[in-house]
DNA sequence: TTCCTGCCGT
DNA sequence: ACGGCGGGAA
């Protein structure tokens, strides 16, 4: 959870430092973060940039986690994933790519993830043009819980779809495309970009 | 210089 | 729709 607040427009390298930071201090946990000065938070997730606005962000959403969940994650799971992601998204500072990370692989609730990697990707495959998060999200939903895999729950599938999505964008299907031994080269609109 | 799993205020 | 936020790595 406090990753996905992280991460927003930054790299993970630098989330892992910030983190890293955390845990050195003994910082790691919700309740430290709850509790701690926040100009004392800004310095130490300094290395993911837009430290100042993300430092009030943790600093929401712990208020919000500790005092209405106690800090507890078990507890948290067992309210509805519509009810959740309202009170996330009406929290400052988290958007829907955001709510729906910790949904899904904080809180293993089934929602998919939509980023600008998967905006870009459908794009680029001639998929869909649409930049409407809830319509994409849609599409993938709707699409993927048709399929059963062996062993594997729903939930999952989200979770390895949005990863494996994030991997081609960051090799691949980047903001100036680099399509050599890309691996949906054979059905890609955009051979050769 | 560019880019990094966005989001908010205007 | 657009500017601002930002240090770190390539």
């Amino acid at each position: 959870m406090i990753g996905a607040i992280l991460t927003q427009q930054a790299s993970w390298k630098n989330v892992e430092k910030a983190i890293n930071n955390l845990r050195k201090g003994g910082y790691l946990s919700s309740f430290s973060i709850y509790k701690m000065p926040v100009e004392q938070l800004k310095q130490i997730i300094k290395p993911v940039g837009f430290y100042n606005m993300k430092a009030k962000r943790l600093k929401e959403f712990t208020n919000y986690f500790i005092e209405k969940y106690n800090g507890n994650i078990s507890y948290m799971k067992r309210f509805e994933t519509e009810k959740l992601r309202e009170e996330l998204l009406a929290l400052n500072g988290i958007g829907k790519e955001t709510a729906d990370s910790i949904l899904l692989y904080a809180l293993d609730k089934e929602t998919f993830v939509v980023d600008a990697y998967t905006i870009r990707m459908l794009n680029r495959l001639g998929i869909s043009d649409s930049k409407d998060y809830e319509e994409i999200k849609k599409l993938f939903e709707s699409s993927l819980k048709k399929y059963k895999f062996d062993g594997y729950s729903t939930v999952d599938i989200f979770k390895e779809m949005h990863a494996l999505i994030v991997e081609l964008g960051k090799q691949y299907c980047k903001k100036t495309p680099y399509c050599t031994d890309c691996p949906l080269s054979e059905i890609c609109e955009k051979k050769g970009v």
